[in-house]
RNA sequence: AGGGGCAUAGUUCAAGGGUAGAAUAGCGGUCUCCAAAACCGUUGAUGGGCGUUCGAAUCGCUCUGCCCCUG
């Protein structure tokens, strides 16, 4: 079996992925049962204990019929990043496999998954408020503004980036203004080691069956008190824990720009939206095998029947 | 039944008789720390028929469908 340990004690993560909606929940849960282990969550959203029917986490009883990480274990008040994530991340599978030989982990947060599984480049503290101001200045200046001072400060950077994406510009100009060294310098593209195999494993079905699921599970969380949840929240909308596929468009309905039905149409569209962006970013990562749910129960849940 | 209006991309809306555009959805993609974020590319339409004209989304007739008013 793929997962079963070595002789050399080296230890096993086995990442369980795929786009929202899909089944990953159900599975892993099986799964960690069947190998007496725990699930760490890779989720960027479900780690915020604020949000939890507009982000699907694990219902009470399958939170108890497993030892869950990282779901509802930070608060949507602090800022959190892939960064924080991969040293968390690292630091709690350390000590899980002092216990176990292999660790479940599931999400669909894929910046978060590589940080863990290759690692991000040690970027020096920027200067806080300075992403912000940046920002603002895009605002009153323009992105074509920021486009030459990057051009100045990091002509490396200003060759490669997307340099039609605020979010990237602002960013290298960050570090580069921060460290007073360019952002581009910081970054070695070398994957960093892991003392632990990984396995990673994508769930797959047929893209109808996948939106349809996506529909319905909209629908049935509404029906959990989404709406409730979310007008709690509402005071806290800026914050960018609730920059978040769901709550915007319940804001929307709040703010009236919407009625209650198209908010949830648009939040099933969104929704389906973001299950396609996770699909392409999976897309390129080679080392992974995408398997329908029937083929994952056969190759590692079979023993179970 | 009579009168009026409308008919353009999946949807909402443009185009003084002269190359049918946009937004959005759909489809595809990018990605080194706000990532459920941000960004990029792309398919796709004049309801049917007849006529006027060098030339019709645009003008005329007709059919079909939808909406409004009157009874």
């Amino acid at each position: 079996m793929p997962y079963r340990s070595d002789r050399c004690m080296k230890k096993n993560l086995i990442l369980l992925i795929g786009p929202t909606g899909v089944g990953k929940t159900d599975l892993s849960i099986e799964l960690a049962q069947q190998l007496a282990t725990e699930i760490v969550s890779c989720d960027s959203r479900q780690i915020y204990r604020e949000m939890r029917i507009g982000t699907a986490v694990p219902s009470p009883e399958q939170l108890a019929a497993v030892p869950h990480h990282f779901i509802g274990t930070h608060s949507i008040h602090e800022v959190y990043t892939a960064g924080k994530y991969e040293l968390e991340a690292l630091e709690l599978l350390e000590q899980l496999f002092r216990t176990h030989d292999q660790v479940v982990m599931t999400g669909g947060s894929g910046l978060y998954i590589d940080a863990l599984c290759k690692g991000i480049d040690d970027f020096p503290e920027v200067v806080p408020g300075l992403r912000e101001q940046l920002m603002q200045r895009i605002d009153t200046e323009g992105l074509e503004a920021l486009r030459q001072e990057l051009k100045l400060v990091d002509p490396e950077s200003y060759r490669q980036l997307d340099l039609k994406n605020p979010h990237r510009v602002v960013r290298a100009l960050e570090v580069s203004l921060s460290i007073g060294k360019p952002y581009s310098s910081f970054k070695t593209k070398e994957e960093k080691a892991r003392p632990f195999n990984i396995v990673k494993i994508a769930l797959q079905r047929p893209r109808e069956a996948l939106y349809d699921r996506i529909n319905r599970r909209v629908l049935q969380m509404m029906e959990q008190g989404w709406e409730a949840e979310a007008r709690g929240l509402y005071p806290f909308r800026h914050l960018p824990a609730l920059n978040t596929v769901g709550y915007k468009e319940l804001f929307d309905y709040f703010d009236g720009k919407t009625t209650l039905s198209e908010a949830v149409s648009l939040i099933q569209q969104h929704t389906r939206n973001y299950a396609k962006k996770q699909i392409s970013y999976w897309g390129r990562d080679k080392s992974i095998r995408w398997m329908s749910p029937d083929e994952l129960k056969k190759a590692y849940l079979c023993c179970l029947d």
